[in-house]
DNA sequence: GCCGTTTTCGGCCCGACTGTTTTCAGTCG
């Protein structure tokens, strides 16, 4: 039984009990048990064993009882109950953006609706508008949201996002009623996939800043208009919020409305027992009428005793708890990356010359890259058997004879075959700098065969470096059927580096699955498995999901010296 | 359902916008 499975159950729970509406904080309370569980760097198995599972905060004697009865049988009575006479689909319309749980009732209670279908053909009927508290906008509200989620709740790229909000903020930086500006939400952590682009302004003319941001022709459609919130879908289809404060409210405001909801929630416990009240305008005194306004969000966590958290890591996932114990990691920084280890040219399918990698390399200011084409199995690719991967060896041979300040390390990304073998022998392997290993292909094997193909390549003394572990493409294709504790457990094991895949369609490992790897001892390199040379400036992607997993320069490889790295690779093999 | 440096009962994070109301509930972030 996993953490995540512990966890899955209690947002259950607190779901069904939500539509049953039940006490609100006995809902909250399932909520929070579940997500601290999600993110506990520990088994939940082990801290029961040891009878410390009441330590974890928010868990008290009932939700204990639970948690040992889902460790040993799989589930527990209570949630048993609850699904029984329980419609799976009220739960599944909780996802419908715009309807809650009083709603979902509502509906449920009247019409006997209990699926997104019976839903959609109910508001198409007009049945909906009959109903108490509803009308006519409701019914098409409900349409458009299942319109929505049917489109994936239209969640975008972090590469995508970001410079559309720059250019937003090109803008806003230009009109006159701003007096500051700046990205928020989850753009701002940084995260893999954004919903939209929050962005905070300070401005003493709020109308005027509307109605000019609104005449503007990159807007396709107002979805909500207020003076301290404007809400728009933009032509290339991103949702935008602007959020309008006054500019003594700035920093509260780009504090809070970068999130995550989570970390705000326990900032703003915390505040309380502190005997503040902290919103987005400012830290309130709870007696009185004393008002705090940062002039900075160093200022603003100052007040509430702890260090600045960066936004990367403001997700509640033990940042707070690491900050008031001043405890927080000092994390890896664009700057600290010397290099690249899985980079691809025209031998295989990159469009970019080995002489031409090189040289942006340098222009990186990089000390090595590795160059780790593909091997013969994998066709498509114009993978490189023996004596083309010869061919390259001896060309790469001359270019570091030639090219001075920076090393040219061969390499292969050898495929690790559907049936678990190596495509190249370890007699080549051998003779490598670096040796990555990856699946290209048995996406759709089961999690045993799948998970035993990685654990075995962690077992080539030979590989070095596991590449984008999970194979997933972000809103594209969903990671393979793989066991990654087992992976990681082997990989802790040999010593093997897994990899931080900086593609910003890849982004493999992800956030958790790094922090869960760091904190089991394992190495990371972060590379951006670039295919021409406009593609090495991905790194910050990568560097970026290793912040927000908690990672310090010394979890990287790619970090270490030229000198450092080669005793590092010399002594796994 | 959890929690306690005012506590074992009575709190529990906060505010904006929308829609359906006529003072507020629902939803969201």
């Amino acid at each position: 039984m996993k953490n995540f499975e512990v966890a899955f159950i209690f947002y259950d729970i607190a779901d069904i009990l939500e539509i049953k509406g039940e006490n609100f904080f006995k809902i909250r309370a399932y909520r929070k048990a579940a997500h601290t569980i999600e993110n506990l760097p520990m088994d939940v198995k082990e801290l029961a064993g040891e009878s410390r599972l009441q330590e974890i905060e928010g868990i008290g004697k009932a939700l204990e009882e639970k948690i040992r009865e889902i460790i040993n049988t799989g589930t527990c009575r209570y949630y048993e109950e609850l699904k029984k006479d329980f419609p799976r689909g009220l739960v599944e319309m909780l996802k419908i953006p715009g309807l809650g749980a009083k709603k979902i009732k509502v509906i449920y209670d009247n019409l006997g609706i209990s699926s997104i279908e019976e839903l959609e053909k109910a508001a198409r009927a007009h049945k909906i508008r009959e109903l108490p508290g509803m009308g006519v906008k409701t019914e098409q509200s409900i349409l458009k949201g299942i319109q929505t989620l049917k489109g994936q709740g239209d969640r975008v790229q972090l590469a995508i996002a970001l410079p559309v909000a720059n250019r937003i903020m090109e803008i806003l930086s230009g009109m006159k009623e701003v007096s500051k500006v700046a990205i928020a939400g989850s753009l701002r952590r940084r995260k893999e996939m954004v919903k939209d682009i929050d962005i905070v302004v300070a401005t003493e003319a709020a109308e005027t800043l509307v109605e000019n941001f609104l005449k503007l022709p990159i807007i396709s459609r107002v979805l909500a208009e207020g003076l301290s919130k404007v809400s728009v879908v933009l032509n290339a289809g991103i949702q935008v919020d602007l959020r309008l404060v006054k500019p003594q409210e700035f920093y509260s405001a780009l504090q809070h409305f970068t999130g995550s909801k989570e970390h705000n929630t326990k900032l703003r416990s915390l505040a309380l027992k502190m005997g503040y009240k902290l919103n987005e305008y400012g830290i309130f005194e709870k007696e009185g009428d004393g008002v705090f306004c940062p002039k900075s969000e160093t200022e603003l966590y100052s007040k509430l005793d702890m260090p600045y958290i960066i936004p990367e890591l403001r997700e509640d996932r033990g940042e707070i708890e690491a900050a008031l114990q001043d405890g927080l990691p000092d994390l890896v920084k664009l700057e600290d990356i010397r290099g690249d280890l899985h980079l691809h040219s025209d031998f295989s399918d990159g469009v970019s010359s080995i002489e031409e990698m090189v040289k942006k390399a340098k222009e990186l200011g990089y000390e090595y890259i590795a160059i780790t084409d593909h091997s013969k199995s994998l066709k498509v690719a114009r993978g490189l058997d023996e004596s083309r991967l010869r061919q390259q060896l001896e060309l790469i041979k001359g270019i570091n004879e030639r090219v001075k300040g920076i090393r040219i390390l061969t390499g292969i990304e050898v495929d690790i075959l559907p049936d678990g073998s190596l495509d190249f022998d370890d007699d080549i392997l051998k003779e490598l700098d670096v040796v990555i290993a990856s699946i290209h292909s048995g996406f759709k094997q089961d999690k045993t065969t799948i998970t035993s193909r990685i654990v075995n390549a962690c077992h080539n003394r030979y590989v070095n470096i596991i590449a984008h572990p999970t194979g997933r493409l972000l809103g594209r294709r969903e990671p393979y059927d793989v066991d990654m504790d087992e992976v990681f457990e082997a990989a802790a094991k040999t010593g093997t580096v897994l990899e931080i895949n900086s593609s910003p369609d890849r982004l493999d490992l992800n956030d958790v699955n790094v922090k869960r790897a760091a904190e089991m001892g394992i190495k990371i390199a972060i590379n951006t498995d670039a295919h021409g040379t406009e593609a090495l400036s991905d790194m910050m992607y990568g560097v970026w999901v290793a912040r927000r997993g908690w990672l310090a320069a010394e979890n990287i490889i790619n970090t270490y010296s030229l000198e450092q790295l080669l005793e590092f690779l010399k002594v796994m093999k």
